[in-house]
DNA sequence: CATTTACTTGACCGCTCGTTCCAGAACGCG
DNA sequence: CGCGTTCTGGAACGAGCGGTCAAGTAAATG
């Protein structure tokens, strides 16, 4: 052992993975990253490999924070369909910590796939995750009667899960909070089964 | 006048579609774009004026031929929300013509925005077009009794607006063609109200 | 048929890209 | 304290980028 790191590899990632989401893949330079991350080219390298390699960890990063907030979200306490609507608007709004630039992963599904498969493999499984998370919470729903019976857990899952994805897309040509959700909104009406739901936001998690 | 062109302009603005579509803006060469077409790197530039107004170009078109197919494609015979679904369907199937390549559109959304100005306000446009056809559709589709009075035809509007948009990501990860309307399934049996349509697929357009 | 005018081609330009490399700095260890 | 090792910063590199230009070519015109 000899001389130890100046950085803080993950501190490093977290400035990768905004500028990268920022900006996306291939509009991202080695030089954007040198000014943005302070290091020398030399210790980028060494440190994480290549440009490629280096957005893929950011990109896990930021995919592992989404797992964990479903990981830990759920529990069995309180009415089901409004913890998963709180989860779901927790994911969006941890989204809009990078301005207008939308969803990380979204951004680079739409960028990379399908020719990087490296990316292709991360991107399968945090959905696949996502999709599960919801449909457990779902199954839930649907035990203790809040679920309409037009739909079962798993299309539930497939519909907020796809509409999650799409509302990223929206928001980034329609950045209007108000409308945002409007989708959520609907979907989670439709759910329930309730028309009183319609209008207004649904109420949020227990105290 | 004197010597003409000896190519179709839209005939290469197809083929650059497809090539920006496969690949994305940043990813898209010119020398890609020079193999492509087929043409001299002059006779693009004098054709087109840059690369990002080649992209624009492209892009309208997409976009026009989208629109064309909203504005034709509604009438007033049939039952409305079948006829909705059926549109829905033709335009998820016109964009399996570029391979796994998703939607051109979406896929530019996500490259560009928000730093691109002029392919945000091409975005908005088609984005608002589409939620209002849409919501006409499901205006007549209400006043006809198909619509569950859980819903407005704007909401149910912006639904599925959001939700196509997220099937085109989705199916860039997962391109199983089964699981890829499978959102869409769910959506229009709650927008019916009718828990006989959920596991099976809605009926075609009328013969 | 000669002239004019527009279009086509591909060599070429300066620049920026991702990556490599090395000289010097900073720390652990004997 | 000084040696060995690792990390650091930035100069340098070849490749490839988007864009330009001038010479050649083909159609329209009188």
């Amino acid at each position: 052992m000899a001389r130890p790191r100046t950085f803080d590899e993950d501190a490093i990632l977290d400035r990768a993975m905004l500028l990268f989401w920022r900006k996306g893949y291939e509009a991202t330079a080695m030089s954007d990253l040198v000014e943005e991350l302070g290091l020398g080219r030399g210790s980028i390298y060494a440190a994480f490999g290549d440009k490629h390699q280096l957005f893929v960890r950011a990109l896990s990063r930021y995919l592992g924070h989404q797992d964990a907030l479903l990981a830990t979200a759920f529990d069995a306490d309180g009415p089901a369909l409004a913890q998963l609507r709180d989860v779901l608007d927790r994911l969006l709004a941890a989204d809009a910590a990078c301005g207008n630039a939308g969803c990380f992963s979204v951004n680079s599904i739409a960028e990379l796939l399908p020719h990087d498969g490296e990316v292709a493999r991360l991107a399968q499984r945090s959905l696949r995750v996502a999709e599960e998370a919801f449909a457990r919470q779902l199954e839930r729903a649907a035990q203790e009667g809040e679920l309409s019976a037009t739909i079962t857990p798993e299309a539930g899952a497939r519909l907020l899960l796809t509409l999650v994805q799409g509302i990223q897309i929206v928001r980034k040509v329609d950045p209007d909070p108000a409308r945002t959700a409007a989708g959520l909104d609907s979907a989670f009406a439709l759910l329930s089964g309730d028309a009183s739901k319609q209008p207004a936001a649904l109420a949020p998690a227990p105290a």
